[in-house]
DNA sequence: GCAGCGAAAATATCT
DNA sequence: TTTTCGCTGC
């Protein structure tokens, strides 16, 4: 037998030159994850220690040294996130890496299955469907069964779809969920399981996905398919991911499946910082990534370079208070600042106002406003400050709460759109066939079996199944969707002829239309950004623009604004000055996670998060009262600040102006 | 089969 | 306060 020897490329083993000094940016255990090759790695990093710097870093020297960018994939936890690394890595490197691919475990998975869902038994045009569309669907399996009446105490389409929801994401056993979650239910587990089945049915037909079988579907389509995940793991020789312990099983499977073939691997993660087990999220995912991927190299980074050393004692104590222990301290070298402030206030709108003046304040000292956030539990904590800062004309923007295309005037505008990109949507049709006057379920349904059937989906005026009052209006939107179908439109285009046939039905349901066709025509602009319908929906339905999104763009202030955040939306980011607003026993911790010491951790997290965003100054605040939705209402200080004491926290007192200067008093009184 | 009315219930965080 | 369910009249 001859031999032959494979010899190593030569060019594999001549040494890079580096025009970045890598060395001389980052510490040592920075510098040892920013020049980790191949293999698997876990970065286990405190809040601050330069993680976000860390993979930006190892980025650009992967692409420095001749990795091809478009072969690094970059899993982040929104899509913001990602964006804003491949622009630093650009800033930092070259345009070589904007071909970097980057964005949530949902996008890429949204993209994996849009090229290759047809493997899987899917179209490969189907549609998103987002968490209302999701109920919708399961409150009609649920009622078409009968269960809603069998049974009073049948859970209702919220708690079918969190049970389906835990079980797709935790990977868990149907029995094993119900009795965990909700043992109430445990003897009505076989109808539940029917409307799981009908469910999955429905969305099968009708060619749409839900957000959990957008993961679910893609580890299905990589298990199944060697071909498939064999090209897939080759494209992307180095995978990422930021944030590792806000991942589900689900994400930690698909992770391990894009990596089948080379194995090249960087998670990067906080257990203290777990927020998102409401989502299925598993810290225990950074503790079981050694099982995953065979001998891992683990580095750690410890020291802090975001907060001055005061904030991390509050946020050290903090975490002290946790029933499940961290032996976790963060440690910093920067010159100690002020003590972070407690300030009570006798009222919401006084907690505005404080700061709202406080903002103003630093602005006057030079401190830029995108320097300054405001955090918050929920996204409505914020409605009352909103209306001070407007009063005040101090421009911000909000990330977080409620979201545009929510709003059932956009729903129904996109519900036409959806039928026009996928004629086999039920949904959509429901939707749009039930504003018409005298058609309700039944009709809707019975017209869809006949749209199903037709040569021509939009070729509605059939008169043998449509001969009833509301012909006339059946042919308007057949003619329109007609009309939209067959001709070249740009989006912008499609969109205004959409509203221009919807006013008629928005002026009769709404009272306050004139707000929404403003909406409307303000959404004519933002879809003029996209290429085409389908992109559109896509990026909707991963990315949806929030409510007050739309309206800082209208008002195109001049200077970048102060930034209002929930708190899971702050994940990642960081601010000269940090506002904590509602910090009262009952908000955070909320009322509902009081019984569960689990639950009340995570609370627990939440607040050490939003502590470990604040560079320079931190300020707590909570008013004497707050009132929740209905009826009851929380008066107590957050237990987790009330039980930090006094060497940690510095209590600020508010009082109000006794006496107005002369001129100030001139001004009032002539005004 | 549809629409409108009154009574009763009601978890937020996000893709 | 807002959403959801069930009933009634058309």
């Amino acid at each position: 037998m001859k031999k032959f020897v494979l010899r190593q490329d030569s060019s594999a083993l001549k040494p890079v030159n580096y025009n970045i000094d890598y060395v001389e940016l980052l510490n040592t255990q920075q510098l040892e994850a920013v020049m980790f090759e191949k293999g698997a790695a876990l970065v286990i990093a405190g809040a601050g220690t330069g993680k976000t710097r860390t993979l930006v870093y190892r980025v650009a020297r992967l692409v420095e040294s001749g990795v091809h960018p478009g072969s690094i994939l970059l899993l982040t936890f929104t899509r913001r996130a990602a964006n804003q690394m491949i622009e630093r890595a650009t800033s930092i490197l070259d345009d070589r890496c904007k071909q970097i691919k980057g964005g949530t475990f949902h996008f890429y998975c949204s993209q994996l299955l849009h090229t290759y869902a047809s493997e899987i038994g899917y179209p490969n045009d189907f549609t998103i469907i987002d968490t209302s569309d999701a109920l919708e669907v399961i409150q009609y399996v649920r009622t078409k069964l009968g269960f809603h009446k069998k049974d009073k105490r049948f859970p209702n389409k919220n708690t079918l779809l969190s049970i389906l929801s835990s079980l797709k994401n935790r990977n868990l056993d149907l029995r094993v969920a119900v009795s965990e979650l909700y043992p109430q239910f445990v003897n009505q587990i076989d109808s539940i399981e029917k409307v799981f089945e009908h469910y999955e049915e429905y969305k099968h037909q009708n060619f749409v996905m839900d957000f959990d079988d957008l993961l679910m579907k893609s580890v299905q389509l990589l298990k199944q398919n060697e071909q498939v995940r064999t090209k897939v793991s080759v494209a992307n020789q180095y995978v990422m991911v930021d944030e590792y312990q806000d991942t589900n099983k689900l994400q930690a499977e698909l992770t391990q499946l894009l990596c089948s073939v080379h194995n090249n691997v960087m998670v990067v993660g906080d257990d203290a910082q777990s927020i998102y087990s409401f989502r299925g999220a598993d810290h225990q995912n950074i503790m079981q990534f050694p099982e995953l991927f065979s001998n891992p190299r683990i580095i750690k980074l410890e020291e802090n370079y975001r907060s001055q050393p005061l904030i991390l004692e509050a946020a050290n104590s903090l975490l002290q208070q946790a029933s499940f222990k961290f032996d976790k301290k963060l440690f910093s070298k920067k010159d100690t600042g002020e003590l972070p402030a407690l300030v009570r206030a006798s009222s919401e709108n006084e907690q505005s106002q404080f700061v709202a003046q406080a903002v103003l304040q630093l602005r006057e000292q030079g401190i830029a406003l995108n320097e300054i956030a405001v955090l918050f539990r929920n996204g409505r904590d914020s409605f009352d400050l909103e209306i001070e800062l407007n009063r005040k004309n101090v421009p911000f923007v909000k990330y977080g709460g409620l979201k545009f295309t929510e709003a059932a005037h956009i729903k129904d505008v996109l519900a036409h759109i959806r039928v026009l990109v996928n004629p086999k949507d039920t949904l959509a049709w429901n939707r749009i066939l039930m504003l018409i006057d005298g058609i309700g379920p039944k009709t809707a349904e019975d017209l869809f079996v006949w749209i199903q059937s037709a040569q021509n989906p939009y070729q509605l005026d059939s008169s043998e199944i449509v001969s009833k009052s509301y012909l006339k209006q059946i042919e308007a939107l057949s003619k329109l969707l007609i009309y939209l179908n067959d001709n070249d439109l740009t989006v912008s285009e499609t969109v205004e002829k959409l509203i221009e046939y919807y006013r008629v039905f928005c002026e009769k349901r709404y009272d306050d239309y004139p707000k929404r066709m403003k909406d409307l025509e303000t959404f004519v602009g933002i879809s003029s950004g996209f290429p085409s319908l389908p992109e559109m929906l896509r990026e909707l339905a991963l990315d949806p623009i929030t409510i007050s999104a739309v309206e800082t763009e209208e008002k195109q202030h001049e200077e970048p604004p102060l930034v209002l955040s929930t708190i899971h939306s702050s994940k990642g980011l960081e601010w000269e000055h940090v506002f904590i607003i509602q910090c009262l026993d009952g908000i955070i911790p909320s009322a509902y996670s009081l019984e569960d010491e689990y639950q009340l951790d995570e609370e627990l997290r939440l607040l050490y998060v939003a502590t470990t965003r604040a560079k320079q100054m931190l300020y707590y605040s909570y008013p004497a009262l707050a009132h929740s939705q209905y009826g009851d209402y929380f008066t107590k200080p957050s237990r987790f600040i009330d039980n930090l004491n006094e060497q940690v926290l510095e209590p600020w007192l508010l009082s109000h102006e006794q006496q107005l200067p002369e001129e100030e008093k001139d001004k009032y009184l002539t005004e």
